[in-house]
DNA sequence: CAACAGGTTTGTA
DNA sequence: TACAAACCTGTT
């Protein structure tokens, strides 16, 4: 057990658990940084997250720790992923081996968040062709607009009181609430060309979540998922890594574009669906992982420079 | 000012 | 089946 739980709080060790890693790498826009506390906002829960000592306390506002346990994923061996990652690393003959190395170690607090599926779909609608500050002021409008603020259910440490006293967060929209707006409130937010998208695909939502999708494989639900308005097989692979916790799909994006021509040398330009099933076919199961430490690696090295 | 941003859709070979 | 071009819009 790499946690324990106190009252409202789950205490985790840092070996595998990083918020900045878990949050900035990309799966998730529903946080908000406030000094050295990432604070997340998933659905209509709240929790704080921060150092304290040698742990990272994950401090449960709305919401309870068993919610958040899941949340994190938080009963996953991720040193044992990062193993079997290695592994796989070992065995490529024409793979540059250190940039998996390096990407393991510099993102090895991640963790891939169990998020909630309306919200996922939405968000990554919004993410396409779109940069971060841009759609999450869209995602963030759409809350206050649309969502509740979230009142906090558990008493704050003196800490995060302080911090939160000028704050406010809420929800995301329910399904419901989503299915009242219409083409022009999106792009009043600034959806612009996603607008219609977004609509279309909230309008088929209630049809599609009654489906069973336990049953499907992953290329099923791939093509379920591309059928919607304003998602491709990028975001189809992200919704179904975020949303539905499959491990064995590769999203490529321009990010993992570039990896891809780092680390398979001289391979001739490959298109991005000739990458994803390459790499699917070299990592499996482990997929998801590895290309969340390859792309926070790459991005956040990028930023650097 | 043109290019770009964590792609998707639509139209054309 | 594969590849281009257009697409909202704030930033660099």
């Amino acid at each position: 057990m790499n946690y324990i739980v106190d009252e409202n709080k789950i205490i985790v060790k840092t070996e595998n658990f990083d918020p900045k890693s878990i949050f900035e790498c990309g799966q998730t826009f529903s946080f908000r940084k406030i000094g050295d506390v990432y604070f997340t906002f998933p659905e209509d829960k709240l929790a704080a997250v921060y150092l304290d000592g040698e742990n990272y306390v994950v401090e449960c506002l709305a919401g309870d720790t068993k919610f958040f346990i899941n949340y994190f994923d938080l009963e996953r061996d991720y040193q044992k992923i990062i193993l079997e990652i290695e592994k796989i690393n070992a065995s490529q003959e024409d793979f540059d081996r250190k940039l998996i190395e390096k990407s393991l170690k510099f993102g090895r607090g991640i963790r891939i968040l169990k998020q909630e599926l309306v919200e996922t779909i939405v968000s990554f609608i919004f993410s396409a062709n779109n940069n971060i500050k841009r759609f999450t002021a869209s995602l963030n409008q759409l809350r206050q607009d649309f969502g509740n603020e979230i009142s906090i259910e558990n008493e704050a440490s003196q800490r995060i009181k302080e911090l939160i006293s000028s704050q406010k967060f809420f929800s995301f929209p329910s399904l419901k609430a989503l299915l009242k707006l219409d083409e022009a409130y999106f792009s009043k937010i600034g959806a612009g060309y996603r607008a219609p998208y977004l609509f279309e695909t909230i309008k088929a939502l209630p049809n599609f979540l009654a489906e069973d999708f336990s049953f499907m494989s992953t290329d099923q639900l791939l093509k379920e998922l591309v059928s919607l308005k304003g998602i491709g097989r990028k975001v189809a692979q992200c919704v179904m890594l975020f949303g539905f916790g499959r491990v064995d799909c590769f999203p490529v994006d321009t990010w993992i574009k570039q990896v891809y021509n780092d680390l398979n040398r001289g391979e001739g330009e490959k298109n991005e669906q000739q990458i994803s099933s390459h790499l699917l076919k070299i990592f499996g199961n482990y997929s998801g992982y590895a290309q969340q430490y390859l792309f926070y690696y790459k991005r956040e090295l990028k930023q650097l420079v």
